[in-house]
DNA sequence: TGCAGGGATGTTACCGGTCACATGAGACCG
DNA sequence: CGGTCTCATGTGACCGGTAACATCCCTGCA
């Protein structure tokens, strides 16, 4: 297969070298940093690196085992707002710290996984996978323990840690933050529109459920959605047909302006017939009608966290302390207020947008 | 899948070489479709292929010289509908022809872009420019003339298609449809809310004028904003002292949503006082309050397609004929209809979400 | 029978880095 | 003033592929 690719002229290490006039092994010490270079060379080294405009190419030093300074990115998924915004995080990062970064979305089946992950550990120096879903779990478990990894998580269970950096946040107790809100409002009950569950782990709909049962309050079935608008439509068209229904948590804010419509299209009114609450603060999300009260989280400020903690992995010399991982946060707008029946007890939020 | 057998020590050529009692040249032949082994040593080979697990190492292939079945994709953006819509179909269609896939945000700043660039040609096989903003446009034009590229494009000029394969959807027709179809609803002009612009250049904006022009009626100032729902409601904003203005075309659906919104604050119905029109089809639209009538684009189409004509350029000869790009297509919902004055004689369009 | 020619395969160098080890030059010591 | 130690640098092999060329074998033809 003859292919147009011609190479182009770039400029090698031994051409750097040659320009100085020392060893190519000398000019491999100067870019990498090494100690053991006399101060005199290693300027005169670093004046031929820019003069020529040398780049070291990170095919040879991938292929000589040297440190290779690129990351590749597992995920399940490229458009979902939690997914971009945590790859948009790992990018800047990494972009900051002169890393290249690959993307490679897991499909779904058993050998899929098994093939991201070699295909993956096979060209990256690195790997992060988003495992906030089951086909990127899976993958993750792949993952040989020796390969520099780190890893988006839902929880940190004790199988997931296993000696890899990981961040998450705490959709858990954000989801019983939110619940107890609404319940604080005056709601008898509140029901659940899920996001995709794997297993039995789902801290969004395990946090809603713990609220409701401290508070002694019936908690009714969940709501299975995927993960898009449409899903929430049709799960909100369903709970219109029920009167009691008052208050609704939605496993994040795409199911949530579905539900939004739904309730439009039937005649109820939000906040005031029905309190809906997201997951995630979407940019659309403040201006929604009502603009959405939601659970924010700091997908961005994730991503870049998880990069970090990746990149002390591969270079423990720069050993400090992260940041902890950034906390859910509870958006108050104008989706969520009191039931009608304590309406004049409580007035609906009307806060910030 | 016994993770002790997947170990760090990748299998290589000569392993495969040994096993199938030939020269490792003979093994590089087959797993690059040489026609000159004997059908007999091809099975052989391929049989110790498959039993070793063997995949050619993309580094090693990329030193030499060989086809080295990565692209880069070189971005401004990786969080806007448009931009993740067309990584998604590039990366579908990659990972369907075993490349792998880097993205490379190109920052701001003259230096940025040539940094993206050489960067970017050191590691990938082939590079793909989502030029469609002016950041990856000035990347674009500094792609070596015989690097293998493609690019998504604004507007097939003559200096963006130098030889290059591209591809773009046709936004300055698609705004001049739905400019049309705004004053056939009786409104006396349009006003438009515009993304970005660079150069002279914007298809949507002088679609837009244009249509007003032959159309003989009056051309307003266009309102610039970012592509952000926050600038749609600003310029929203800044409308609703206009009681005249009754028809708005967005450059986005993130700037629709806020308009929408500017609107809803200030009393103005929508569509009974002024009608909005979106430009993307994002997933949300449907579910706007009133659900959002839009230009609709194809980016996961345009991205797949991008990447097909890429690899035929490194592939010449697969040389089919591709499916042409992606039309825009309005897509009528509920958020335009005849102004006021007009209302006896229409009525507001109610069509399929 | 001898030789040209081409298909199938092997041999060696090379891509651009890194590693392990060898070497050279001073400094310090006895 | 020789011997060891350390620092600074050079040498050669190697990573896993591919390209160019050499070699071998078999066929067809004079």
């Amino acid at each position: 297969m003859a292919l147009g690719a011609e190479r182009l002229p770039s400029v090698s290490i031994r051409d750097v070298a040659a320009a100085a006039g020392v060893s190519h092994q000398t000019v491999s010490r100067v870019i990498n940093g090494s100690p053991l270079v006399k101060e005199s060379t290693r300027q005169a080294v670093l004046r031929c690196v820019s003069s020529l405009d040398f780049h070291p190419n990170r095919a040879a030093r991938a292929l000589a085992g040297g440190p290779v300074q690129s990351v590749t990115v597992l995920t399940a998924n490229t458009r979902l707002y939690g997914f971009v915004g945590a790859l948009e995080g790992i990018e800047a990062a990494a972009r900051a710290a002169g890393f290249a970064v690959g993307v490679r979305v897991v499909e779904p089946g058993a050998q899929a996984a098994n093939d991201a992950v070699s295909q993956a550990v096979e060209l990256a120096g690195a790997l992060i996978v988003i495992a906030l879903e089951q086909k990127a779990i899976a993958a993750l478990h792949l993952v040989p323990a020796d390969f520099p990894s780190a890893a988006i998580i839902v929880t940190p269970t004790a199988d997931e840690a296993v000696g890899k950096p990981w961040v998450w946040i705490d959709d858990r107790k954000a989801a019983t933050e939110a619940t107890n809100y609404l319940l604080g409002l005056g709601h008898r009950t509140v029901h659940y529109l899920s996001v995709p569950a794997w297993a039995d782990t789902n801290p969004r709909l395990t946090g809603w459920r713990s609220a409701l049962l401290d508070a002694g309050v019936p908690v009714p079935d969940p709501l299975s959605c995927s993960w898009e608008p449409r899903s929430g439509f049709e799960a909100g068209q369903v709970l219109t047909s029920d009167p009691d229904v008052t208050a609704v948590l939605c496993g994040n804010d795409d199911i949530a302006i579905g539900a939004l419509r739904a309730m439009h299209d039937a005649g109820r009114s939000v906040p005031a017939d029905v309190s809906i609450v997201g997951f995630d603060d979407n940019p659309f999300a403040p201006y929604c009608s009502p603009p959405l009260t939601t659970v924010r989280q700091d997908f961005v400020a994730l991503g870049r966290l998880c990069f970090a903690r990746l990149l002390s992995l591969l270079d423990p010399s720069s050993n400090d302390q992260w940041p902890p991982c950034p906390e859910a946060e509870l958006i108050i707008r104008e989706s969520a207020g009191p039931p009608i029946s304590k309406r004049s007890r409580f007035t609906a939020k009307n806060l910030g947008r």
